[in-house]
DNA sequence: CTGAAAGCGCTAACAC
DNA sequence: GTGTTAGCGCTTTCAG
């Protein structure tokens, strides 16, 4: 049940295991014949080089490693995470790279997640989430000039990084909804320590501010389903808008079922916008009015940036994709 | 920049490089102050072992893979890949096992997929879908005798698998609409071609037939959104029934799209039901009644069986999950 | 253009 | 209990 090694092949063709590795490796100094006959065999034989060795003689794995919040419910409420990982696996797969994935139930979990396969030189590079990360791990990197990129932005860990145009895609909403003739506005937004967060309601108040309407109209929330809904319960008793900004599709379900509760119709008592589309919001009543993240591409821009790093090129500091403003049945006409 | 190693941690605690590597490896035969010794200084200078070398030396790399279709929108209107991915890196955490993930954008891809990644001994098990496979790497994992479960029943390759009660959960589901009084159901099915559609169907016409009722209602269409469309407007169309049995969460969006066309009220015009639920379903209006698949559990039962192999224990052949019926506003009497 | 040989960092006998 | 040593399968100088 042996596998066949570099060996057989070198044998079989009468060559020396270093001409073959050479052709292995697509490097120069090979014979034009003597190519073709290595080429033939190992296709023949369907060998493949055992990566551990290669690795280990290498001192690269062909992997890229992710980490990404696996935290329950979080992630399933929007496509946000499996069509990154979707589109990073697809784009490292072009270069014949492998995506090694890392669990991070909680913020302590991302240590142990990343000393592993990084330290144990699992991955030649890293794709992490801005707000999965720590300080720590982000020195750790930086010292050893490990190469990785983070999606979205970090106030406090200043890295390459791809990101959406937050601060415009919130704006521009706030607009829309301000050009329907809305000045009771308010935001619900994520987590206040959150960059992300903070760029949306950013862009939120320049809107207000610029309409000269009350900018203030933001209120906080976590990401859970429950908190979602608690909060928007107290936005709709205590000074209802008529206009809800939703800053992010995972408080979505929360806020559409405190307005249920409430028995409040969308969009006739309440216009009601989403950051971040999902393939479900055409098909609600009403269908949700949202701001487009371009998911894909962004992944793709990781991993492009990421292979430059990787082969010591210098990317740009940053990439920041556009988003769309999709219209729908969720934002009408002030009443 | 040198990275520190066995060596270095063996020149410290003065020891050998073979005791070191008994005590990273939890085996017995080490002095329990040495061994105190080794550790201490393992987690000061945290050490990593490197995994290329382990891998190599020790014949395993420490990472299962799993091949899941990435066909773009796909898997995006359902959440079945990604909670699976989920539930399955988590349980591979525990053992201290990664995930190497593998994109397959068509059936034809999964063979390279398949190939590099295993045949390079990058992972020590597999875990696939059992869809996404193909007789050829079904044979080759099997004549190597390499461990792997497959997610979902195969009728042409007969392994060690995990799945959920497909036919019981669709002969429940149909018994709901059955004694909601309704007579003309339709199954709306995905490819006849996939056991699981056909367990799916089984259910239904069990169901139907001891009811007395037309078992031979089913139409069947692919998993793309327009052609689900298609179909149900056809269904709508020619010979419309009083409830329609949705067979998979990829269908759902085009039918409700058909049924919005059509002008078709749910639930009063036409009761409508799902396989596989989804967050959003609650929300919807209605919301939707569906079969809630255990998506999770069925991950980690698949790491499960997957260790045992790994292993050499010998576990079930096959481990079935049962389903849950989540009766919602989409359903209800009949007309 | 090709061969020979020295490791890469670790594990697993086998000694003592 | 602990040290020694022979590889694991590959890459990469260095010769020739």
């Amino acid at each position: 049940m042996m596998s066949i090694t570099i060996q057989d092949i070198a044998e079989l063709a009468k060559v020396s295991k270093g001409t073959v590795s050479r052709v292995l490796n697509g490097g120069p100094g090979v014979g034009v014949e003597t190519r073709k006959r290595i080429l033939k065999l190992i296709d023949e034989l369907d060998y493949q080089p055992n990566a551990s060795a290669q690795g280990l003689a290498a001192k690269r794995s062909n992997n890229i490693g992710v980490i990404i919040p696996h935290t329950g419910g979080y992630s399933m409420s929007t496509t946000y995470w499996p069509t990154l990982l979707t589109a990073i696996t697809e784009k490292a797969a072009d270069q014949d790279y492998n995506v090694l994935l890392s669990t991070a139930r909680s913020k302590e979990d991302v240590d142990s997640a990343y000393r592993t396969i990084l330290k144990g030189k699992r991955i030649d590079g890293l794709i992490v989430g801005a707000e999965q990360f720590g300080e720590k791990q982000w020195a750790d990197l930086l010292l050893k000039d490990f190469p990785f990129v983070m999606v979205g932005k970090s106030m406090s860990l200043p890295h390459y990084y791809v990101d959406v145009d937050n601060v415009g895609g919130s704006r521009r909403m706030t607009e829309h909804l301000i050009d329907l003739g809305h000045q009771k506005i308010t935001m619900l937004a994520g987590p206040e320590d959150l960059l992300s967060v903070r760029s949306r309601v950013r862009g939120f108040k320049e809107a207000m501010s610029k309409a000269h309407l009350d900018p203030e109209r933001v209120t906080y929330t976590t990401y859970q389903t429950e908190d979602a809904e608690k909060t928007t319960l107290q936005i709709l008793q205590k000074d209802p808008p008529t206009a809800l900004f939703i800053a992010a599709g995972d408080l979505v379900l929360g806020a559409l079922e405190a307005a249920r509760k409430r028995k409040t119709t969308i969009p006739d008592q309440l216009a009601l916008v989403s950051f971040d589309d999902h393939p479900f919001y055409p098909y609600l009543s009403p269908s949700i009015t949202a701001v487009k993240q371009p998911i894909h591409d962004l992944g793709q821009a990781a991993v492009d940036m990421l292979f430059m790093l990787m082969n010591k090129n210098t990317p740009e500091k940053k990439q920041i994709l556009p988003v769309e403003i999709v219209v729908r049945g969720s934002s009408k006409v002030a009443r």
